[in-house]
DNA sequence: GGTCGACCTTACTACCGTGGGAAGGTCAAG
DNA sequence: CTTGACCTTCCCACGGTAGTAAGGTCGACC
C-alpha cells in the first residue's frame, strides 16, 4: 500500500479538484466543505504534497447531495442516515421514507406554529392604528398577555 | 444614597420576590431570567445580602412581556426594540406596528420556504414505493437534482 | 445546635449550521 | 522575485436554550 502523494497541477489532470472547484460544482461553501469532512460526512479526502485537499468526482456528489437535502430542511443528522442508505445497495424504499415523512411531519408542525404567530400577529396589527398616537394593542397585548391556565 | 441591603424574607413581605416565585410567575426559567438580565432587558436587580436576586412587580411584568413576545417569535433584539418603545409613553403606535409588521414578512417568508420543501418532499414521498426494494425516487432526487441556472 | 432538601450563586459546555477572520503556506502567472 | 489568488489550521461569533459542576444559603424540623 503505497501512498501516493500527487502534485496540485497532476491531480486536477486525472479528474480530480480542490477545494474552490469543489466549491463551484457543488454549491457548499469551502467552510462548509471542510466542516462536513470533518464530521466525517465525506470519508477519505486525499491531500496533494502541499496539504490541499483533492476531492473525487463522488465526492463531489456527496456534497452535491448534502446540499439538495439541506434545501429540502433535512437535519446533518438525517442527512447522515440518507447517505448511509444512498451507498447501501441493500436498503429498502421503505427506510427511506420513513425518514422523509418524519421530516414531513416536523415541516408541518413547524409551519403550523408559524402559522399560528401569524395569524395572531396580522390581528393585532390590524387593530393598531399606526399613527403618532402612543395607543398601541400591540404592546397591549404583549404586556397584558395571560396564557390560558388549561393545567391544574 | 444608602444601599439598604434587604435580608431574603423581609424582601419576600415586601411585595419582592425571588428568582423562583419570578420563574413562576413569568413562565420563563431562572437560567432564561438571569441571561435576559445579562444581556441588559431587566435593567437593575436587587440583591439580598446573600447576593440572591430580588425582582420587583416591574421586573416580573417585563418577563412576561419578553416570554409573550417570544412566543409569537419576535428576535430578542426585536424585544429589545419593544421593550424600549413599551416603556416610552411618547412612543407612536406606527413604530411598534413597523416592528410587527416586519416580523409578519418574516414569518411569512419562512412560512413560504418551509411549505415549497413540504411540497417537494410530499411529492416525493407520494413516488416513493416504501417497500423492501432499494429503488427510491426521494435518494434519485437528492443525488442527480440539478439546480435551476437562472443566473449567467 | 446540626442536618436536610430545596433553592440560590457563578462559570463553563453544548446544541445546530454558518460565517468571519487571523496568520501562514502554496500555486501559477507576470 | 513578486503578486494575488488560493489553500491551510485555529479560534470566535451568532441565537436561544439547556445541562452540569462546585459551592453558598434558606427555612424547617429534630
Amino acid at each position: 500500500m503505497k501512498k501516493v502523494q500527487l502534485e496540485h497541477a497532476e491531480a486536477l489532470e486525472s479528474g480530480l479538484v480542490d477545494i474552490g472547484r469543489a466549491m463551484q460544482a457543488s454549491g457548499v461553501s469551502a467552510k462548509m466543505i471542510r466542516h462536513y469532512e470533518e464530521i466525517g460526512l465525506l470519508g477519505n479526502v486525499a491531500r496533494t504534497a502541499a496539504n490541499y485537499r483533492i476531492y473525487s468526482a463522488q465526492h463531489v456528489h456527496v456534497l452535491r447531495f448534502i446540499k439538495r437535502a439541506r434545501t429540502l430542511g433535512f437535519s446533518m443528522e438525517e442527512i447522515r442516515e440518507l447517505l448511509g442508505l444512498w451507498q447501501d445497495r441493500r436498503r429498502s424504499s421503505a427506510s427511506v421514507r420513513k425518514i422523509a415523512t418524519h421530516h414531513i411531519d416536523e415541516l408541518q408542525a413547524k409551519i403550523a406554529e408559524l402559522q399560528g404567530m401569524l395569524g395572531t400577529l396580522q390581528q393585532l396589527v390590524h387593530c393598531c392604528a399606526g399613527d403618532h398616537r402612543p395607543d398601541c394593542p400591540i404592546l397591549d397585548d404583549l404586556a397584558e398577555y395571560e396564557p390560558a391556565h388549561d393545567a391544574i
